[in-house]
DNA sequence: CCTCCTTGGGAAAGCGCTTACCGGGAACCG
DNA sequence: CGGTTCCCGGTAAGCGCTTTCCCAAGGAGG
C-alpha cells in the first residue's frame, strides 16, 4: 500500500521523535510520557487518521491477535454456528479471526494451519472429524505441533488424535439418550440414515444409536443403515435407496438435522404422510431448523457456546496440556417422533 | 513467535546468501538462480520445515493476500450464504479472508474496515445494510475512502451511498414480482412482516411489494404491515401482534425467509392450519429453508454468487469506478401459498 | 591478449514499528 | 555545592523478508 500515514509522519507534525511517539500511542509499561507531548502526539495521530502498521507491529512485538479458523463448510448451519461462537469471543478478547473452509478437501486442513503459522496467528481453531485418512491427520497433527512449538495455542473440535486441547462432542451419549427416548415412545424398528462413513462424528452417532437398540433389544438391521453426505441432499437419496428397500420401520434416525429435513422431503415425495407414516429424528437442532414442519425431534448441541469455549480453552494459560473437554447434548423431542403403540 | 526457522537458517544451511535464498523460493522476475543451488536452497527449505513470515513478506513486499470481510451475523443464513461465496472465490484467488461480525452494532463497520487497513488488506468487502444512520455511513464513506486512497480496493454489498464497487440486490423488483404472482394466485388482501424499519433491504422490499399491489389495486392497509427484527423471533412477534389485530387478509408477506419461518411458527401455534387457512411468503430462498412444509415461497437471491462476484470485482482492475452491479431475484412458487378463488 | 558484455551471487538498504539503551537536565541529599 | 538519583526524550538495533545495486568470473569479439 501507498501513502499510508506512518508513525514518521507523526512523530514530526508532533515535533516528537519516534520512540516518544509510539509511547504515547501505546502507553509503554513502567514507562511515562509527559501529558504534553502526549496530548500533542495523539492530535498529530488523530488529525493525519494514522493507521499502525499491523505487519511492524507484527513483526516488532513478536506475536499478534490473529485467530485462524478452519473448518468444512461456512454454508453449513452447523460450522456457521460454531464459527459465530469462535468470533464473539474472539472479538471479546479483540481478536481478529482468519477463517479457511476447507470444502472437504483432504489435507486442506494442513495447508490453511500452514498459512495461520506464516500469519503468525496465535490461536489456531479446526472444526472438523475425518476419521480414515491416517496420514492426513498425522500431517495435521505434525503441522500443529509445530505451530505450537513456535508459541502458539491450537484447539480442534471434533478432531480427535492431535496433540492439542480438544473439544469433544459426546456424539455417542447423545445418539443413545435419542435411541432410549424413541424406544420410550413405543418406536421398535428402526432404520438409519448414517452420514459418511469416514466422519467420526456420524460412525458416533450411528453408534450410540446402535447401542441403545441393542441393550432394549430394538430391531436396527445392517440393510436398515444407509450413508450418504451430511447434506439435504445426502439426506433426501439416503431416505430414497432406503425407501426402495421397502422397510418394515416406523422411525428414521437421520445423523444430523440437514439429513433430516432431506429425509422429510423424500418422504413427503414418496406419498407418507409426516409424522403419522414416519417418525423421523435428527441430530444438532441447527437453529435455522427448529421451525419445520412436524417439529424435527433432535439432540441439541450448544454449538456456538463450542466456539466461544475454544477460543476461551485456547486464551488461558493452563499448565497440564492438551486438555480434552466433552460437551453433552440434551434430547428435544418434537412432533416429527410421535408415540406409537407399543 | 519464537524459534520459527527464518530464511536466514534456509540460506545458511544450503550454503548461500539470504538474496540466493529468497530468489530460489520465490522465482523472482528475470532472474536466474543456478539449477544446483535452485535445489539445494529448497531442499534444506523442506527440511527445516520453513515457512515463511507473512508480516515480513507484507512489510517487504508492501502488499498482502488478505480479505476483510464485515458482515451483521455469520450464524445468519443469509450472511453465511455470501462468506462461502467470498471464501470460495478467494480461496480460488489464493486469498485468506479475515472476517469481522458486526453483530448489527453500529459504527461496527468502520471499526472493522479500520482493522483491515491497519493489516494492509488488499480487499475489503462489506455487506449490510444500514439507511438511518446517516453519520455512520458517512464515517464508513470516509474510511473506506481512506482504504481505497492507500492502494487497496472495497466492495459493498446492499449498501449504498459508498463511494466503491457496489453490489445491489434488487429487492424492489424482486418483491414487486412477487406481489405480482401472489396476486396472479387469487391474493387480494395482504399483509406485510416489514423486518426493520432501518435496514434499506426490508424497506426496499416493502416497497416493491407495496407497488405491485397498488398497481393492481389490491389492499395493503398501513395496520397490516408490521415491523420487527430480522430474526426468526422477530417474524413470529410481529405476526402474533399482526394476529391480534384479526386482520382480514389471505396472505402474508414476510421480507425474509427466516422471519417467514418465524411466522409459520406463530401462525401454527394460533391454530391457523398451513397453508389453508393463511398463504405465507418470504424472501431470499435461504438452502436450508427449501424444505420447510408447506414449501416457502420467496424470492431467490443468488447469494454465494454475489459473494464471489464481490471478491471478482475487487480484484478486476477496470478503469472507470465506482461501479454499480444490480442482482435480480426470481419468483419461486411453492406450496406456502396457494391459489384461491378470486 | 585485452576489452566488453553477460551471467549470477552477495551485500545492504529498506518496509514501519517496538524497545533496550543512552544521556542531559532537574531534583534531592549530605 | 558536588554527587547521586530520577525522569523522560532521543538514538538505534532489530523483527524477517525483498530487491536494488555492485562486483567477480567467464565467454565472446577484436
Amino acid at each position: 500500500m501507498t501513502g499510508s500515514v506512518t508513525l514518521h509522519d507523526v512523530a514530526r507534525r508532533a515535533g516528537v521523535s519516534l520512540a516518544t511517539a509510539s509511547r504515547a500511542l501505546n502507553g509503554s509499561p513502567n514507562r511515562v510520557v509527559r501529558e504534553e507531548l502526549r496530548e500533542r502526539v495523539l492530535r498529530a495521530a488523530a488529525e493525519l487518521r494514522y493507521a499502525p502498521n499491523a505487519h511492524a507491529q507484527a513483526m516488532a512485538r513478536g506475536r499478534t491477535n490473529i485467530v485462524g479458523l478452519s473448518l468444512h463448510d461456512i454454508a453449513d448451519p452447523y460450522f456457521s454456528a460454531v464459527a459465530a461462537g469462535v468470533m464473539r469471543e474472539a472479538e471479546a478478547h479483540g481478536l481478529l479471526v482468519t477463517m479457511a473452509s476447507t470444502e472437504r478437501r483432504p489435507g486442506a486442513e494442513t495447508d490453511y494451519v500452514g498459512a495461520f503459522r506464516r500469519h503468525w496467528a496465535s490461536v489456531v481453531i479446526v472444526v472438523g472429524s475425518r476419521t480414515d485418512d491416517r496420514a492426513a491427520t498425522d500431517q495435521l497433527a505434525e503441522e500443529l505441533a509445530a505451530f505450537e512449538a513456535e508459541g502458539g495455542r491450537a484447539v480442534a473440535v471434533s478432531q480427535p488424535r492431535l496433540p492439542v486441547d480438544t473439544i469433544s462432542i459426546d456424539n455417542h451419549g447423545g445418539a443413545r439418550d435419542l435411541g432410549d427416548a424413541l424406544y420410550d415412545l413405543g418406536h421398535r424398528r428402526f432404520a438409519v440414515l448414517a452420514g459418511p462413513t469416514d466422519l467420526l462424528t456420524a460412525t458416533e452417532r450411528v453408534g450410540g444409536f446402535r447401542e441403545a437398540l441393542a441393550l432394549r433389544g430394538a430391531q436396527l438391521a445392517p440393510e436398515h443403515i444407509v450413508s450418504g453426505p451430511f447434506t439435504r441432499d445426502g439426506g433426501y437419496e439416503a431416505m430414497r435407496r432406503l425407501l426402495d428397500r421397502r422397510p418394515d420401520v416406523t422411525c428414521v434416525f437421520a445423523v444430523n438435522d440437514v439429513m433430516a429435513v432431506g429425509a422429510m422431503a423424500a418422504l413427503r415425495d414418496a406419498g407418507v404422510d409426516l409424522p403419522a407414516g414416519m417418525a423421523v429424528a435428527g441430530f444438532d437442532d441447527i437453529a435455522t431448523l427448529r421451525d419445520v414442519s412436524p417439529g424435527l425431534t433432535t439432540v441439541r448441541i450448544p454449538l456456538e457456546e463450542i466456539g466461544a469455549l475454544a477460543v476461551r480453552l485456547a486464551l488461558d494459560d493452563d499448565v497440564e496440556r492438551p486438555r480434552l473437554r466433552r460437551v453433552g447434548g440434551e434430547v428435544v423431542v418434537r412432533a416429527s417422533t410421535p408415540a406409537v403403540a407399543g
